[in-house]
DNA sequence: GAAATTCAGGTTAGCGCTAACATTGGGTGC
DNA sequence: GCACCCAATGTTAGCGCTAACCTGAATTTC
């Protein structure tokens, strides 16, 4: 039994003080909070007394410099004011949290810069495991996750190079959704999109690569815009297609938020949905099932992302190899009466 | 100088690496990196080299140790999934970051047993501040707060007993929104909540002083509803609404998306807005400006709320003494044609 | 009943860093 | 030219915890 060291003031109580408290060592307190099957019934209880009425509370950083192992998971997405990642978040959290880790959430407003000094600062806290949106790092970031070699996976996309990742095909659900409007008979469709992350983007290839393919494409029917979309976004967009390109027949919006707005905006210069204009948006997200009419969209698997990426990271993490390096879990098409 | 200590693998470079490659001590590394001007200027670039080339990243974990400063900053908002909090951690994290603090992330979910326990984890890690949503801690956690002796922040409500705290009166609010209804000429006007979190049912206390006030208070009206608020939420307590109380001339909904919802589910049942029944939502979200008709609000200070109650918090840890441990930051009524 | 095993706890050392004090070797003042 | 000071770097110790090994007593094995 070590000494105890005299303690001044009121500073927080250490694994010493609760083992002095009881007359045991150290090591002892350590052994029954963190494998308390290795500590008699009996002196696990009076430890437990003795954690209480101190107000013990373990010192994380000393935990994890003494174990090397921080048990916590650096989580980085693009935004938190997205349902999208907010709905991710969310999952992981309830797979990470009763194994025991603490989640340490980044926000890169889409900008690889920023997820680069947000890795380099998590970096510091010695993180047990990475999980990413997307494959867009800069090359000094992959380089940084590389060197650390902390076990990682990549949400929202799929990969071909073998990284570990769970997601869908951005690239087929684009297409999809503009042949479901083709298959409906929309020849004119136009393709509005805010935010032009990396997603986004892919999107737009499968838009245009099915409209090429019905030789249908029209560049002057795409229309774009680097802010964050909003509802007001959407009115704003349809303006400017309008403008621009006032023979179409559908709209295919790249999130449902734009999507609501493209119909409170039809509405306003009263274009009737779908007969003069057909909307469809992306995401599900709640609002879009409510509308007057209810928006044709498409279901993307959020909650299960975030729950299988946690899933594959807990294996990697414990050395285990994971069923697959590459979840696709799809996506679904919600056709409703905006199309 | 200190001898280098063998390295085995590839594990992190540490201070000494650094040190020993330079061939100063460890100190003198630990200096250049966080005290800069007690350092040569030109060691202080052979250093810089050196961690270059090295890959060195600093051990938060030891660092914390040794200088009893985690430099990290506990925030718990009751939900992620709800813009005002997003928006707030937001302004709180652009105050907070340039400070060099990083911000632990706790989601409550709205639980009082489970700030406890987030705080109960977050403690660990011995942040130097902590900012929480609202005033409604467990006593096990008013305990823990006052043990810690860490500088504490509230957001989003008003305290009269002397605690840090930033945001606005919800009662007054609540009021003052009821108010404007009365004014415009309602007398029937309803109560729909959803989420019942503390700063909800004060809301709720302002509506009912008013009709109390105006002598026009009908139980009948108030209808409430524990899960979280949607716009499908919206239009299901809508119905419910008119089951129960068909005469009524307006609806005062606890949040923007309940708003929208009641305005949808109108539009399906063929009820006029604002001719036939009123619609006025809390929050000012981005949705509620641009639906056919726009919804009257409330503005809520929320990145202002988080900017000041950081500012708050970055005062009480430098141990200054803030100019006020109360700032009121008001709303704002938007009068729109919902109403 | 002696050796082998298990159980419950202890000792020692060190994770990587920084606070606090110590040391050096020029200036500076007069 | 001597005391003094300051700037730049070093030494020592320790933050609070746990890994790895060690010890002694109780229990088991045949």
């Amino acid at each position: 039994m070590t000494a105890r060291k005299p303690r001044i003031g009121q500073s927080r109580a250490t694994l010493s003080d609760v083992a002095a408290h009881v007359g045991v060592s150290a090591i002892t307190i350590s052994r029954a909070l963190n494998k308390p099957d290795l500590v008699s019934e009996a002196l696990r209880q009076r430890i437990d007394e003795a954690v209480r009425l101190l107000g013990y509370v373990p010192n994380r950083a000393a935990r994890a410099l003494a174990s090397t192992k921080s048990n916590s998971i650096v989580v980085l997405v693009p935004s938190l004011s997205n349902a999208v990642f907010v709905d991710t978040l969310a999952a992981v959290h309830d797979k990470l949290y009763p194994a025991g880790y603490q989640m340490l959430i980044g926000d890169t407003r889409y900008s690889p810069e920023q997820e680069e000094k947000l890795l380099r600062t998590y970096l510091e806290y010695n993180p047990d495991g990475i999980l990413l949106t997307g494959f867009d790092q800069t090359p000094a970031a992959q380089q940084l996750l590389a060197a650390s070699n902390i076990p990682t996976v990549h949400m929202m996309e799929l990969d071909e190079g073998g990284r570990p990742c769970v997601g869908f095909s951005q690239f087929d659900s684009g297409y999809a959704l503009t042949s479901l409007l083709l298959a409906k008979g929309y020849r004119r469709i136009a393709f509005l999109a805010a935010q032009l992350d990396p997603r986004t983007l892919r999107r737009g290839d499968g838009y245009r690569a099915a409209l090429q393919q019905a030789g249908l494409y029209d560049a002057s029917r795409e229309l774009t815009e680097p802010n964050p979309s909003s509802v007001g976004m959407g009115g704003g967009l349809l303006a400017r297609l309008l403008a621009q390109a006032p023979d179409c027949d559908a709209v295919f919006c790249n999130n449902d938020d734009l999507a609501v707005g493209v119909l409170f905006e039809a509405q306003r210069r009263g274009i009737r949905v779908p007969q003069d204009l057909a909307i469809a948006g992306f995401n599900n997200l709640d609002m879009s099932a409510w509308s007057n009419p209810a928006i044709t969209t498409v279901a993307t698997p959020r909650y299960a992302t975030g729950s299988e990426a946690a899933d594959m990271l807990l294996a990697l993490m414990a050395g285990r190899q994971p069923a697959s390096l590459k979840v696709d879990l799809g996506f679904e098409l919600l056709a409703r009466d905006s199309t």
